[in-house]
DNA sequence: GCCAACGTTGGC
DNA sequence: GCCAACGTTGGC
């Protein structure tokens, strides 16, 4: 099975990429919404992650790897909430901020973008290097 | 702090 | 099943 990319987003105040480096992993827990939802259920162990930290940051800024697929989500009241566990893997060189992407046209179609509610969502393999590069 | 986008809820 | 009201997210 192929690699696949993913970007994530996290409020820094609840939980940064600093956070992810210092724990080395984390159950990525509290997701709530339904097309997140299917978005943790397609994960699979080796996939990349892209992290994005939103509000303050508003940039990408580091890379994590998926190492357990889509498990209960043991913070959930309800049941059919899943979690992931991520590890953190590099930051990026330099954080690729919100508007580097928005000037980006080959960028122009990410999920980021096109839906900015959404804090699960898949990436092309091309939007994942294109980010990788623009870090530098 | 404001507001647009969008998801959810509840009345009908 | 529709839609208005409301809540949340997140950029600005």
């Amino acid at each position: 099975m192929t690699t696949q990319y993913w970007l994530v987003k996290s409020e820094p105040e609840a939980y940064a990429w600093a956070d992810l480096v210092r724990d080395g992993r984390t159950a990525w827990t509290g997701v709530r919404n339904y097309q997140a939802r299917i978005h943790l259920n397609a994960m699979k162990r080796g996939d990349r992650v892209m992290f994005y930290e939103s509000i303050t940051t508003k940039a990408v800024v580091g890379i994590a790897e998926v190492t357990k697929p889509a498990f209960p989500d043991a913070t959930a009241d309800e049941p059919g909430w899943v979690a992931v566990e991520l590890k953190s893997v590099s930051a990026l060189a330099q954080p690729v901020a919100l508007t580097q992407i928005k000037a980006e046209p080959s960028l122009a179609n990410i999920g980021l973008l096109r839906q900015s509610r959404l804090s699960v969502m898949p990436l092309a393999r091309a939007e994942f290097e294109r980010i990788v590069k623009l870090a530098g």
